[in-house]
DNA sequence: CTGTGGGCATCTAGCCGACAA
DNA sequence: TTGTCGGCTAGATGCCCACAG
């Protein structure tokens, strides 16, 4: 491991299972990922702005094109961030393959919001057929750059600024584990130790606080010079501070401002918006001239990529996307975690016929489940994945499951699927994380418990109260048995059970791969079921034939049906069922062994978790490392691995991680003891409800762009922290 | 006269010359403009910010192209300013012709730098020829704008900030008659009379300050509000503010940044120059499609104009620019005022022969001379005057004087000239106005006493110390003696003498233009001298032809010889020996008869005195008028009588300006009792030199980008501010 | 462990006239 | 006329702990 310090090794209250959960259980993934000897990737790249603090503020979502990389890049969608553009008479292309001759990292002067420069020049279209040829190894080769950032970013955190710590009232609570970690230590012999602390942000402007330890009981402040620098940054409660110290021993600080900031992201003083004028006009020269063109990528303030790796574009080609079809998309949250939100496919059309026609520029219309305006009504094929039938349902879930979709409002256009095999499990499962994001942390440790789960499940759901959404509880309720029942009635209990559960907490990013999918037969139903048959509104073609022969592509593309190795099905069944082997989950000592630092691990359950319901092993990873960039830097079958076993107990953790704000990689860094504690009820969650918050749909008015300075609706603690993860009117984008 | 109020009418105090100085003997001419019906030419172009409002903040020296008139574009200049643009191979011919389609007028919004974004569409080749055709009334029409929007701007007033205005510790002193003129009226029967004024920024935001009228004795303040402001815009004494009081009564505020910061204009956040990121292909789009392109233009982060109104880019042409050329180039000092630089032209080159072959954009290498570095040492044509061998000092200079150049170090490319008529006269005095330029206010009022001036002139010379320059100062006292009495010599001795002082003052903008000049002989000599006759390398041409086209049109460009109009000549002789005929610059009344605001006239004598030594009438104003905005707005009769008024009073305002840092667009409010003290004698400024200050060229160390709170070597008082238009290591650009 | 708030010292902003340039 | 200063005060800053979730 070069450089990177379990956390979790220095304390010593460990006993909480929730601690626990923030070690790593993929480490020896991600060993072997800092194994691989990869070529440092930042030198040039990081020419402005520290890579690794870069990427901190960007967030987890946020990757980058690889230089020498090949990437798609989409006029339309450049022309849509360009506010008042002059219409130059553009006879471009809907999307051009392009070779990212360079990467380039900046940060704004005016908030330090960090965007890219991304110079491109155009390919040939010959390029495409050429990359399909060597796309496997095309594939792997783009699995590093990430990985190689996350295992030379040895020390960082990132904490959400409460009111306390915005107000001129006191200084800057350091989360203590984080200033032990981050800081230079201090010397706890004095009475009051301090020291001064120099960090540099994103301008190299060094910034100098106080560090001291103080109180009772102990605990770490900032207290000079972090007024100043809040009141520089323009910070609110809310807004994340982000602490790294390098290799060099060099402390670094970026900022990631709420997510509603990004409301402001058409200011004019966001130059990398603005240096995106006219390049559109760049673009149609360097075409014709072969010639190098930059494009500005503001990832926090722009709606969607309009630059995608050409192996997402290809394979967003697979997919026969029909209407009805249901899909899953990621976001990113407030407080900069990142959730899911699913939706269905309303409508295949161009989104501007005139203009661009045959554009899979945002070609799919979409109605998400649980946000009802209408921005983001349309959405890009790369951007979702297809979360509709998925043939390993059938195996465990009982037939008479599908009828509860009926009671969706979401499930107008379902299209009849071959076999039997709906929407409906997904449908249910997202309309259940609706319910619970309206609610105090549930005691989700009750899988672990391997017995009785049924009952604790169903007591579960029925804590939700059928004021819900218009009867659709209640509908829902009368729709728990069969699910019960079916689950009962298979063998692999523990797994389908914490499977299910886990699929409820999508809200906090989890959701399991069940290794039942692996089987042949599934297999062989999601390639015939709603993936491989195109029985819906087929996307048109995109006009310079490119789309139409990536789409004859589609079965070539898939490799043999894969078989799933041993040690992936085992440690998922550890981890599934830890009554039967509890040590891997919870020894201590178990991630000491495997060296895993806790940045890596949280990284590897945000990375992948999006991947389970694909059809096919190969899709894991997929999404995040669609840059080239793997998590885990290691072969497939280890990828398997680490995801069957990080899945699950990210989705433990991440349960934890609504007590507190402080986070190492956008994930808490705090440990829940309640939520590990085997003999708590599950009807606690619903006890434990703060007065005043509701079931219901947040209203947007708690938002504001700019809150009071102190304002316990923001991010001040865990009930507001799982609210405002509900984003029903306000949006993240 | 359309809202225009003379500040000095409300005077008591208007027994001083120097008061008298800021009324408005060019009335005639003004009044006459407001007379003329201009269309309103802010309605569209104001869109974003309020026109009056705009070009306060842009200084005195910055004009904008008028929507519909014809531009010649020079990409090469655009692309100079761009920093790090990919070079797009562009294959633009050096110069462009385009018509202005609009002109937004901006602000940035990180520094309140005012921009514009110059809407242009590309012209055919041949609107160079017709518009050449009618080339008389094109400038007819073009001298509307400026001038409408004078008269539009009733009420204002533009303060440098002092130390104890950007101080924590107090508020903003306002001049009195500032307050007066731009604030409403307060109730002074209250023993505190105080009001909140209400001022908008160039953004549209409302500033709130407490004006209150108190202290003993009673002054103007701005407090409760004003600090608030200094913050947020990061105001820094040297900086300036200007309060405008519309037509409408609204109150509207600016800020016009010492120059200092102009360093800072590379900054990204500049988003003007961003803006213009990749907007050279642009051009190259929109000229073959004949498309509208946009160009962003900061006028106080541009090194250079690289959009030139086609009348003065004809001009230009009409020179025969040759090596040893002596010419004149106006820029702006750190505190807003303007002020001449002279040099000399050394040679006549491509700036960059392989990719813009035949540009004349900075084809000529300049030195100047008291500029030691090396920026700016290219310089476009039109951006200089000739100021060499004017021919009407030979009817009273002596042949001996141009013996003195032979000291000056930027001779050693002079050039013989047909008839004796050298540059020497203005290289002496751009020497000699070097040597003031470390000095304390002299007693320049000598010139006015009209009896033994020469004696003081010769004194005051002698005041300078011989530590000025290696040696320099002492070969140049060498020359003195052939100067004095080449002047006694001749029998127009007041005439003479004062201009020769005024040339003195060239830091101070004021170099009266002698009507000798008039003579047909005179003009013989310029037109056949350094003017006509192309004894030097030439320019080269453009390779589009036009240049060589313009060249050859030199003389048809040029009016028949002009006989000036009896007033121009009787006002200047009136300036020039107030002893023979005071009343017309000292009479309070006259120019209350005449109708004429302080701020129109002086914008006159800013405006034009640039023009004194040009060969022809009809060149006056042409620098400043450029984009077809007259000070005047009357027919050209009216011009030069103007000038030849306004230019004298001018040159005895602008020394009063060093003593207030207050002034009317750019110019002093204040007037100084010691200027036209005719008692005071020319020794005394030598000896009220305060101690510390050093005569030698100031070190750029002392100015910071950003100055300590409390700094008096910016702007603290009047030494400073003279020391300060000495930026001998310090580059305003 | 850490967010919040009370207590309290200190600093600063900001208003005043005095004074002098 | 106005720039700067000393005096003064109210409010903000910022450090401390206690307390509680």
């Amino acid at each position: 491991m070069v450089g990177i310090i379990d956390l979790n090794t220095t304390e010593e209250d460990e006993t909480t299972p929730s601690s626990v959960s923030l070690s790593s259980p993929s480490s020896s993934s991600a060993s072997a990922l800092s194994a691989s000897n990869l070529s440092p990737p930042g030198s040039s790249a990081s020419s402005t702005v520290c890579l690794e603090l870069w990427h901190a503020c960007a967030g987890p979502l946020i990757s980058l094109p690889k230089r020498g990389s090949v990437v798609v890049y989409f006029p339309q969608g450049h022309l849509e961030q360009l506010p008042d553009l002059p219409l130059a008479a553009c006879d471009l292309p809907s999307h051009i393959f392009c070779r990212v001759v360079d990467v380039k990292l900046h940060a704004e002067a005016a908030n330090d919001d960090v965007y890219a420069q991304v110079s491109l020049v155009p390919e040939n279209e010959q390029i495409g057929q050429e990359l399909k040829e060597r796309k496997i190894e095309g594939d792997g080769e783009e699995e590093d750059m990430k990985a190689a950032v996350k295992s030379r970013t040895p020390h960082m955190f990132c904490k959400t600024l409460t009111a306390s710590d915005t107000s001129t009232h006191g200084g800057f609570s350091v989360p203590r584990r984080a200033a032990e970690d981050c800081f230079p230590p201090l010397d706890y012999s004095q009475q009051r130790p301090s020291q001064e602390l120099v960090a540099k942000d994103l301008h190299g402007f060094e910034w100098r606080f106080r560090h001291i330890y103080r109180g009772q009981p102990r605990r770490h402040l900032l207290t000079t010079g972090w007024s100043a620098f809040v009141n520089k940054k323009k910070l609110v409660s809310g807004d994340a501070v982000l602490f790294l110290r390098g290799a060099d021993g060099e402390l670094r600080l970026g900022i990631r401002r709420a997510a509603q900031v990004k409301c402001g992201a058409t200011l004019p003083a966001q130059c990398s918006q603005q240096l995106n004028h006219s390049t559109l006009t760049d673009v149609v020269n360097a075409i014709s001239m072969r010639s190098v063109f930059n494009i500005y990528y503001n990832p926090r303030a722009s709606l969607s990529e309009f630059i995608i790796p050409f192996h997402k574009f290809l394979k967003s080609l697979d997919h026969s996307f029909s209407i009805g079809m249901r899909f899953k998309m990621r976001f990113e949250t407030e407080d900069a975690a990142e959730r899911r939100y699913v939706g269905m496919i309303t409508g295949i059309s161009d989104l501007d016929p005139a203009r661009w026609p045959g554009s899979k520029w945002r070609c799919l219309r979409v109605r998400w489940d649980d946000m009802e305006t209408s921005r983001h009504s349309r959405v890009s094929p790369w951007e979702i994945e297809p979360s509709g039938p998925v043939s390993s349902c059938s195996t465990f879930m009982a037939p008479g499951l599908k009828r509860s979709r009926s009671g969706l409002p979401s499930s107008k256009h379902e299209f009849p699927v071959p076999d039997g095999i709906g929407v409906s499990d997904f449908g249910e499962s997202s309309r259940f994380q609706k319910v619970l994001q309206g609610q105090e942390i549930l005691s989700f440790n009750t899988p672990y418990d391997g017995v009785d789960q049924n009952r604790h499940l169903s007591e579960t759901r029925r804590c939700v109260p059928s004021s819900l959404g218009s009867g659709i509880a209640t509908r829902r309720n009368g729709a728990e048995g069969p699910v019960a029942s079916s689950d009962v009635s298979h063998k692999g209990i523990g797994c389908s059970e914490s499977f299910r559960l886990h699929k409820v907490l999508q809200g906090q990013e989890i959701i399991p791969r069940s290794p039942f999918r692996r089987s042949p037969t599934s297999n062989d139903v999601s390639e015939n079921g709603c993936f491989g048959i195109s029985d819906g509104v087929q996307m048109t073609s995109s006009r310079n034939g490119w789309s139409a022969m990536m789409q004859g592509y589609n079965t070539h593309m898939r490799p043999p049906t894969q078989v799933s190795s041993p040690s992936s099905v085992l440690m998922f069944q550890q981890a599934c069922n830890p009554i039967s082997n509890p040590s891997p989950a919870y020894n201590l000592s178990d991630h000491e062994e495997q060296g895993i630092g806790i940045q890596s691990w949280f990284r590897n359950s945000e990375t992948c978790d999006g991947k389970r319901m694909s059809s096919h092993s190969e899709h894991i990873c997929r999404r995040d490392d669609q840059w080239g960039i793997s998590s885990f830097g290691v072969s497939r079958d280890h990828i398997q691995h680490g995801i069957a076993q990080s899945t699950f107990r990210g989705g433990h953790d991440i349960v934890t991680s609504c007590k507190s704000s402080c986070r190492l990689f956008g994930f808490q860094l705090t440990e829940d003891r309640h939520v590990a504690n085997k003999d708590d009820d599950v009807s606690i969650p619903a006890t434990s409800l703060k007065p005043g918050s509701s079931f219901l749909p947040h209203v947007g008015e708690q938002f504001h762009l700019k809150p009071p300075a102190i304002t316990n609706a923001v991010g001040s603690n865990c009930t507001k922290g799982i609210l405002q993860q509900h984003p029903e009117n306000y949006h993240i984008y």
